[in-house]
RNA sequence: GCGGCUAUAGUUCAGUGGCAGAACGCCGCUCUGUGGCAGCGGAUGUCGUGGGUUCGACCCCCACUAGCCGCCCCA
């Protein structure tokens, strides 16, 4: 009888509800994906730009929007604890979206007094609380960017709309994201929205009692949100409803306009989806989506964003237009995995139907290990005494670059082979007469191959 | 916030109102300076948590928690 089993049961620690671990296997993609937008986002002239996790609740109510449902029920706020009898319990909150943040960022450092164009990025957790789903989590990244000045600066440009645009193509294009699409359309400016809302106000009164129960309310709150409604039942309806391009004003219609054109004469491909409202109060103008149909479910948005002429100065700042994008870092990686698999699948068919085997391509196969490549050399001193002298190796052959793991000599022989060929290129055995003559053994995996080096010579051959 | 499905070994999953299972992985031995293969052996575990029904619950019922899928909404 052991006093073990008697250990009282303890509620096991877990990652709180909507946020996850990514372990070694899985943060490899991560970081190509990251390493991938930085380098092309330096190449259109954007630089990065890190804010706070957190904010003043204030800032969100007023950028993102009082009546969206980010700011009603999704966000996590606290009070922050009053440190002082004349100091006031300050609410804040952690970011559900960067694009306030940002601008924030932009005025309280009075960029826009630079009268230069700023580019910037991130790359970032955000917070929503929301109920987790495929494609959906609590804590989820964001990359992201915005471009913004003051409109000496040709911020309002539709020039850079596109160029936006084109570079989203040009980075899914470039990780390998297939089948995306682009779904564009121009909400107008406030102005326009409002006569437009007003239009849509009186087309849906007449049919209103026909539609859904979530469409119904939508027609009392807000008009535009019916757009977006995915209930088979009420689309017809829906289509018939007057279309935001028939109420935009001259200015917004020739942005628009020249927004496309700009985009045909860089041949990146776009649909025109006059449904395509967004759930944020600071869109103006150009908004946008890139669906992919792989691997995410329903949730099938990839990144969205649009215009924001107006949200500086919403936040209190100069008159600054701006236009951005958040990509759903989680659903990019969950889009490439599910390609990946597909991939994986067809070439196993087609390897099935002409009965040859091509191997298992890619990270499966055997210079990788659980996404990461392998390790030039494995050493293994065979028996302790010979630890001290198999780490001075070790700390040589990192320090020469090469990548390198440690055995630990109570090992059985078998077993550092096992655990070397899984984890490594080559093995160095690491014996008495090793350690005595300096003359080391090494054995390649690939070839089965066994020589006997010295020093300088063990270097130069791995790291050939 | 609402609805559906699910929760058993490290992993993927079977399972029956009456002894807790498979595969893969892991550990050991065959094999103490030469691995991958093979053979043999071993440990896998509060059967998500708490309650209830029952002589007896991993199984049936209830609640909770978490996950997945969808709604809402969004990245």
């Amino acid at each position: 009888m052991t006093e073990s089993k008697k250990t009282p049961a303890r509620p096991t620690l877990k990652a709180v509800r909507g946020t996850r671990d990514l372990l070694p296997d899985q943060t490899p993609l991560w970081n190509h994906v990251e390493a991938t937008a930085r380098a092309l986002f330096a190449r259109y002239g954007f630089g990065e730009i890190r804010t706070p996790i957190f904010e003043t609740t204030e800032l969100f109510a007023r950028g993102v929007g009082e009546e969206t449902d980010i700011v009603s029920k999704e966000m996590f706020t606290w009070e922050d604890r009053a440190r002082a009898a004349s100091e006031k319990a300050q609410s804040l909150t952690l970011r559900p979206e960067s694009t306030a943040g940002v601008v924030r960022a932009y005025i309280e450092h009075k960029l826009g007094e630079t009268g230069q164009l700023q580019k910037l990025y991130y790359i970032g957790p955000q917070f929503r609380r929301e109920r987790p789903q495929r494609g959906r989590y609590r804590q989820f990244w964001q990359i992201g960017a915005e471009v913004i000045g003051p409109q000496s600066s040709g911020s309002e440009s539709p020039l850079r709309d596109a160029e936006i645009l084109e570079m989203l193509a040009s980075f899914l294009d470039e990780l390998g994201i297939r089948d995306w699409r682009l779904e564009l359309n121009s909400v107008g400016s406030s102005e326009d929205r409002v006569r437009y809302n007003a239009a849509l106000r009186e087309a849906l009164q007449p049919v209103k009692h026909l539609l859904c129960e979530d469409n119904q309310r939508r027609a009392e709150t807000n008009p535009l949100r019916v757009l977006d409604s995915k209930d088979e039942a009420d689309q017809d309806l829906i289509n018939a409803l007057p279309k935001i391009a028939d109420y935009l004003g001259p200015e917004s219609a020739a942005h628009f306009a020249q927004v496309l054109a700009a985009l045909d004469a860089c041949g990146v491909p776009y649909n025109l989806n006059p449904r395509l409202v967004r759930g944020l109060d600071y869109y103006t103008r150009t908004t946008f989506e890139f669906t992919v149909t792989t691997g995410l479910g329903t949730q099938n948005a990839l990144l969205g964003g649009g215009r924001y002429d107006g949200l500086s100065e919403m936040l209190g700042g100069p008159k600054a237009p701006g236009i951005g994008f958040a990509i759903g870092e989680d659903r990019l990686i969950l889009t490439l995995q599910a390609q990946a698999e597909a991939d994986a699948a067809a070439a196993q068919v087609s390897s099935q139907n002409t009965g040859e085997n091509p191997g298992a391509p890619g990270p499966a196969s055997g210079t990788w290990v659980n996404g990461r490549p392998k390790l030039d050399a494995y050493i293994t001193p065979l028996g302790v005494a010979q630890n001290p002298a198999a780490l001075a190796l070790a700390r040589e052959l990192r320090a020469a670059g090469l990548t390198v793991e440690v055995g630990d000599g109570t090992f059985k022989l078998r077993k550092s082979f096992d655990i070397a060929d899984t984890l490594a290129r080559h093995i160095i055995l690491l014996g008495e007469d090793e350690v005595s003559t300096n003359i080391y053994t090494l054995k390649t995996f690939s070839t089965g191959e066994q020589i006997k080096l010295p020093r300088t010579e063990l270097f130069k051959h791995l790291a050939s």
